[in-house]
DNA sequence: TTAATTTAAAATGTATACATTTTTTGTCAA
DNA sequence: TTGACAAAAAATGTATACATTTTAAATTAA
């Protein structure tokens, strides 16, 4: 087992979660404590997760975990609004009966499953996102949209049920499924422009409102 | 001085120039010992490159140089596509006078000092198209648009001639500034993109031919 | 000769140790 | 008390050393 790996995810699900809170400033040795690893472990997680927008090099000494600011949610919504129907619009074609029944896998799951830890809502979400622009086939337009997401999932605070999956979002994938399934691209991509829109929406507003607070 | 950074400047540096090959196969203490560093500095530099797209991990034991293939390069210029006009147009309401001044002595620069390495071209390029987008403020969009260009970079290979900084391109770039400066947004817009898309052409029809060859 | 298994070499992952820089603390003078 | 300067503590950057895994080689049996 890699450590190294290992503490990349922890870490990264820990600030994601929360566990680490936004704009705290940490040092290698306690983190190195903290997980009880040796720091050149944790030296090769913070170069990628630094790189990948969790934390940010905090002056000379220290990481510092990346800082909240209702801007970049909105800017992380504005990307996925501009990059997510371009990725269905270039995989729809390619979408097969079989793959679009896998999605709907995941929506029964998301629909029976009602007791999920919300942190796995969020998850079988994206999976379902994910599994309708994974034949585009782009390896780059795909990695980013996953950074976006995850990125986004941090605001997302998993705890509150606000955000979570509800029934006109379910509705809303059901369509999406039915639309690719009779091959009405132009007609899905707007609806999952809609549907993102939507929640970029509400998630903002809940931010404003949270800070307002 | 930071050994760290200087390796992964240097590194990115050379993985652009082509002095490592793409697909090259590289250890940990190929580079090490080529560069003078410990294996350390090596494993920082080599963390953040995987994750930028200029190297992959390769198997269990070794990095290997991201090979050139042109549908990654059709990818990158999709994305620049997508979304240097929608940098362009957050950024056109707030361009300055004097920034778009600035941007025209770029140009200039360009257009007097003919005799400039094909390399340094390029930068001065990007480093016009940047100071256009700048002040649209998403910090993501614009590290993303940088790691697009310098992946791009790669495939131009400066040596050659035929992708250099042509009249056409010049026209264009004086025009952009002109339409910009009367603030008809849509219609800058709309020429950069045409002014991309050119530019993409050419370049996966000269990747083709050499492919062919 | 070839295939397979064992053995040696090399490369990476991880830990510890040292050097340098940064930050903090504490003392002393104004 | 306050400000500046010096000393010490802490944190990071880098190197070396060790353990484990992976790759290559070599020896042996069929």
């Amino acid at each position: 087992m890699l450590k190294k790996q290992q503490l990349y995810q922890q870490l990264k699900q820990d600030i994601q979660l929360q566990h680490w809170a936004p704009a705290q400033v940490l040092t290698q040795q306690q983190l190195a404590a903290h997980y009880s690893v040796s720091r050149i472990v944790v030296r090769d997680a913070q170069q990628q997760l630094i790189s990948e927008g969790w934390l940010s090099a905090h002056g000379k000494a220290g990481m510092q975990v990346a800082p909240f600011s209702v801007a970049e949610a909105e800017e992380l919504c504005m990307l996925r609004l501009q990059l997510e129907p371009l990725a269905l619009r270039l995989a729809a074609s390619e979408l097969s009966f079989s793959q679009l029944g896998q999605a709907e896998d995941v929506l029964r799951q998301l629909a029976q499953q009602t007791n999920m830890p919300s942190y796995q809502r969020g998850e079988l979400n994206w999976q379902f996102h994910r599994l309708l622009y994974q034949p585009c086939g782009k390896v780059h337009l795909l990695r980013l949209l996953d950074q976006l997401h995850q990125q986004v999932a941090r605001y997302l605070g998993y705890q509150e049920q606000v955000l979570a999956y509800t029934d006109t979002s379910a509705a809303e994938h059901q369509q999406l499924i039915n639309l690719l399934r009779q091959r009405q691209t132009d007609a899905a991509c707007h609806l999952l422009q809609q549907h993102i829109c939507d929640a970029s929406a509400l998630l903002t507003q809940h931010l404003k409102n949270r800070q307002g607070a």
